[in-house]
DNA sequence: ATTATCTATAGATCTATAGATAATGC
DNA sequence: ATTATCTATAGATCTATAGATAATGC
């Protein structure tokens, strides 16, 4: 694919031959994760990169342009990780048998569980997003394949909703939990009454509130209801 | 109240008896209002204050401590100024003869409206306090009472909650109405499906979601079934 | 010979201060 | 006399580079 030795032109990355030079960019990007994580990117130098890699800024340097690529070169290994875990997680064959409120259940404790196994990745991405738009697009786009991925399993058993306008109360109910989710991984916990309660609980009420707004009826309802049209 | 010449021993700002002196200071919180939220706290240097509110360096440092005296002090004016704000849009007198749907439409739109008012607002906000636990505690805290406010005035309605646990519900409701409102002013439009729609159609639905799972009855119903109790 | 890495440092930027100068109000 | 402001700059920090040194693989 790439006909230069840099992935991009405009932010480039070196790609090296030498399985050393390999090992030494992974162990950068690496680090790099654990910092930007723990104190965020902009407070983290080239500097502490290079150290915590156990390597120095010149070797930086030599594989990234400036910082600004190693920042996107990290949030591009980032975006194909969650892009290569939501393909699977929303794969129809895996979602056999399933009604609308075992794919939503999924996607939200399947959600709080990536956050939570990764504390800092939110704020990292926001940080980022919030001064870097080509970052920000990057980021939104492996949401939007989720959305698109969940949009899909609901929508195939739109029989189970008796909402009058399943398309556009999907949408809402995405829009809806998906942000609920991504508040309580980023939020400080407190901060609004209901935050303090636990993930079971707010999965539980996240579940109940979109079964009342789409008016869900069980597959087994579902059914009935298709033959008797 | 404050008995040393400093607001905050922490964090002080000085407190000028001089006419002129307090012209300098508002003049540089309104400098630093225009400019945090248009290139954000970090990316604003204390020189870039000064210049914009045709002062210099040094009067910004004769009146705060440090840029982090001068952010705080730029946040405690606006959680005061949203503060009274919001005891004004929640003062039960006001919404005299409201029912909840009523009163959660009038808070969707002033949020809104708030927000739009004010570009920036809420990013420079998240990016302080991503990095500063106390600045996160301070606009918290204008969030909770909001919070309050709009419980203490639902909670007075439950006569019109079908819902068996309505302070739960309602702490949920909130919750889940405070972050869409969040998400629709900060984040970028068109990364989720619904976020393209406009604010009357969010709007709306909203207040259908919430009505589904509160189990909302009119005012009236409400009564009728009152008496029958 | 080529590629990768390291050391040392230039250059840019920003915060904060020192010392001189100007305005205020008793 | 006191308070406020300005100018000029020291000091810290970070990005990025130049040039020297070390490792790799044909």
């Amino acid at each position: 694919m790439a006909k230069s030795p840099w992935i991009s032109d405009l932010h480039w990355v070196r790609v090296g031959s030498q399985a050393r030079s390999q090992r030494t960019q992974a162990a950068l990007l690496d680090a790099a994760e654990v910092l930007f994580f723990d104190k965020g990117v902009e407070a983290t130098s080239v500097a502490d990169v290079a150290a915590r890699a156990g390597s120095s800024v010149g070797a930086v340097y030599h594989h990234f342009r400036d910082k600004k690529a190693l920042v996107y070169a990290f949030f591009d290994r980032l975006a194909a990780e969650f892009h290569a875990t939501t393909l699977d997680a929303v794969d129809p064959a895996r979602w056999e048998g399933a009604s609308i409120a075992d794919v939503l259940k999924g996607y939200l404790e399947f959600s709080l569980e990536i956050g939570r196994a990764r504390p800092g990745v939110h704020r990292a991405g926001l940080e980022v997003s919030l001064r870097d738009p080509t970052v920000r697009e990057n980021l939104s786009e492996v949401r939007a394949e989720l959305d698109r991925g969940l949009a899909a399993l609901v929508l195939a058993r739109r029989s189970e909703i008796g909402h009058h306008d399943p398309a556009m109360a999907c949408a809402f109910v995405l829009d809806q939990l998906g942000c609920m989710v991504r508040n309580r991984l980023e939020g400080d916990p407190g901060a609004s009454p209901f935050e303090t309660r636990s993930d079971e609980d707010f999965v539980r009420e996240a579940l109940a509130s979109v079964g009342a707004y789409l008016q869900l009826r069980s597959p087994r309802e579902a059914k009935a209801k298709e033959q008797t049209q």
